[in-house]
DNA sequence: CCGCATCCAACAGGATACTG
DNA sequence: CAGTATCCTGTTGGATGCGG
C-alpha cells in the first residue's frame, strides 16, 4: 500500500481535494465565515458576481467536505446559518494568504501583463502592424 | 479613486488574479518549477492528467502574468525551458501550503464525506429506498 | 428567506492531425 | 521536442419560476 499521498498522481485523493480548495469561491467564502458565521443571503450579497445557484452548490460541497456546518432555525421564514468547523477554520487560515498575495501583487501582475501584450504586439483596438518590428527576441527580462 | 483593493468586488483586479492563482494546475506547476526549471514535456509527464493543450495554455498565461519565463534554446529539435521569475517564486511559496494542507487533511475530508453521504442516505450503487427513512433531521453536529 | 428544478447558452477541455 | 489548429462533446453556470 502506498502511504505517501502524491498530488501529482491523477487518482490520488489529495489531487481531488486540491481541486476543490484551489477554488475562487471557496477562498472567498471561507474567508468571510472565518470572521463570523453568516446567513445564506448575507454571503450572496457580500460576494459580488456569485450567483445563487453556484453559492448553493459550493456551500453544499463545503458542508460535505466537512468545512462548514449548516444550521437551520425553524423561524417563520426559515433562517439558515453557515459556520466553519475546526477543519474549515484550519483551511481558511491556509487560504487567506492567497487573497493577501493577490492584493499585494496586483500591480506587479498588471504590469507584467501589459509588458507581455506589448511584446506580443497584440494591441487591442488595432490590427497588428507588420511594419514596425518583431525581433526583440530573446533578451532576458525579469 | 479607490486605493484599497477589494477581492469581494467583481470588477476588482485582485478578483481576477485570485481566480487565476486559485487554480489546480497553477499550484502544481509552480510547485515543480520552484524546485528547478523544467522542459515542457517534463512538466507534462510529471503532472498526471494534465493534457498537452491545457499545459500549453496554462504556461502561456503564467508567462503573461509574469510568473514564469520561457527560454527557447535553438538546438536541433528546439529545447524550451520554463523557470520561475522572482514574482513567481513569491507566489509558489504562498501556494505550497495548499498542497501540504491537502495531504495532511486528506483523511479528515474523506471521513467527512463518508459521514455526510450516510446522513444524506445516498448509497451509491443502490436506488434510494423509500422504505427506510428520512428524517434524521436537525441534530446539531459539530 | 432559503433554496431546488429546469432550460439553455457559453466555455473548457480531450482527441487528433499537422508544423517548425 | 514543443507546440498550434480544428473538431466536437461534457460540464459550468446564468436566468427564471416554483416550493418549504
Amino acid at each position: 500500500m502506498d502511504l505517501t499521498p502524491n498530488t501529482y498522481a491523477a487518482d490520488c485523493p489529495t489531487r481531488q481535494i486540491l481541486d476543490r480548495i484551489a477554488d475562487k469561491w471557496t477562498v472567498l467564502i471561507l474567508q468571510l465565515l472565518e470572521r463570523e458565521p453568516r446567513r445564506f443571503n448575507a454571503l450572496r450579497r457580500e460576494i459580488q458576481g456569485l450567483s445563487q445557484k453556484v453559492l448553493s452548490q459550493t456551500l453544499k460541497t463545503l458542508e460535505r467536505d466537512g468545512f462548514v456546518t449548516r444550521t437551520a432555525f425553524p423561524t417563520v421564514p426559515v433562517t439558515v446559518e453557515y459556520a466553519l468547523t475546526p477543519l474549515g477554520r484550519s483551511l481558511a487560515i491556509t487560504l487567506s494568504p492567497l487573497s493577501r498575495w493577490a492584493e499585494a501583487h496586483m500591480q506587479a501582475v498588471e504590469s507584467a501583463r501589459a509588458a507581455f501584450d506589448v511584446r506580443s504586439g497584440s494591441v487591442v483596438g488595432a490590427a497588428t502592424p507588420l511594419t514596425g518590428m518583431p525581433s526583440g527576441g530573446a533578451r532576458a527580462l525579469v
